[in-house]
DNA sequence: CGCTTTTGACCGGCGC
DNA sequence: GCGCCGGTCAAAAGCG
């Protein structure tokens, strides 16, 4: 859910207390362990406690406001998806009916429909916004384009590099693929695979793999749509057969959080650079992490290889607004929830 | 035998 | 209307 875009939930839990640790004098925590009066020592634990009570106080009341927002948002959310998904299973049978019999190609004009942008923010404009001479073909196509435009919300493109006497078109990503296609096509000789994941039967993605045309030794899947269900099986961030070719990874996820692993390094872990950007185009930002590290067969299985990944997986997460708001709501609830039992702060 | 891959044919959008 | 092009279908072949 990105109602970050409507609310900004980001919370840096941990920079309201400081300033009250700040406040007590460097003399009186020394004299913790220098052992000076106990009365001026029970003043400053007073005064302390006091103020840390007052925070605490602050930041709770805080968070309840802020948890009330996010049910509200939650629950608007709710309500226009609903919404929706009524208005487009209405619809789904007559659009059917008149597709029957021939196959249908999808128009990919974008521009009078509704992008990722305004399907995030719940404009419903787009559904309703026809103008009152639309005819009911109008309103079919329409409806169509919406479902297709769900179906491809997220588009993701990932390119890695592999052994270039490699010729093979796998991506090995943890879904199970099912090659329904090759071509040629007219701007790249390197032979275009399309695939369609065959673990679960409605699941929607479909998957282009095509080797680049300035660096053949570069791989780059587009990926349409979302999964319906988990990973089959561990993610090998490699193309083809052979995992111990695939050296870098690139992902790209249009409209949505950008997260690109570079995986060129020799075998040395390095950080190279972790950076955030907001894009003025994403309703959430496109939040872009680039990191350094090796592939290479049995590294990846080592400790400090996982270590790392562990790291980054934990730095991605709390650099996230959406995953701040989620935990600020997690912790208020259970704070609130624990007030309520204990009926005191 | 069932699933996957290959590959030529087909379909529909688009530009001229 | 025609040709080009990207995407998809489906029969045949391959594979375990």
């Amino acid at each position: 859910m990105e109602f970050t875009s409507l609310v900004d939930t980001s919370l840096d839990l941990s920079f309201r207390l400081r300033p009250v640790l700040e406040k007590v004098p460097k003399q009186e925590v020394q004299s913790d362990f220098t052992g000076l009066s106990r009365e001026r020592e029970n003043m400053g634990v007073k005064n302390e406690a006091g103020d840390l009570l007052e925070e605490l106080n602050r930041v709770s009341s805080e968070n309840k406001k802020l948890t009330e927002m996010l049910t509200v948002v939650c629950e608007n959310y709710n309500a226009l998806r609903n919404q929706m998904m009524e208005y487009m299973s209405t619809q789904n049978g007559v659009a059917e009916d008149s597709s029957a019999g021939s196959r249908k190609r999808k128009a990919e004009s974008i521009s009078n429909i509704s992008n990722p942008v305004n399907n995030n923010n719940n404009n419903m404009d787009v559904v309703h916004g026809r103008s009152s001479e639309s005819s009911s073909s109008d309103e079919e196509s329409c409806c169509k384009k919406l479902r297709e435009e769900h179906i491809k919300a997220k588009v993701t493109i990932v390119s890695m590099k592999t052994d270039a006497s490699d010729t093979s078109l796998i991506v090995k990503d943890g879904y199970q693929w099912r090659k329904y296609g090759q071509k040629v096509t007219r701007d790249n000789p390197c032979p275009r695979a399309y695939f369609r994941c065959s673990f679960a039967p409605g699941c929607p993605v479909k998957k282009k793999v095509q080797r680049s045309i300035e660096d053949q030794s570069i791989v780059v899947a587009t990926y349409e749509g979302e999964h319906n269900h988990p990973q089959t099986s561990k993610p090998e961030l490699g193309a083809s057969t052979n995992t111990s070719t695939a050296s870098r990874l690139n992902v790209t996820t249009i409209a949505g959080p950008t997260i690109t692993l570079d995986l060129t390094a020799p075998k040395t872990i390095e950080k190279r650079d972790m950076k955030m950007n907001h894009s003025t185009t994403s309703p959430i930002g496109a939040n872009s992490i680039r990191t350094t590290t090796t592939t290479g067969g049995e590294y990846q299985n080592r400790p400090e290889f996982q270590q790392f990944l562990i790291e980054q997986m934990a730095t991605s997460l709390t650099k996230d607004p959406s995953f701040k708001a989620a935990l600020a709501a997690a912790i208020s609830g259970k704070i609130l929830q624990h007030n309520n039992q204990t009926g005191r702060w």
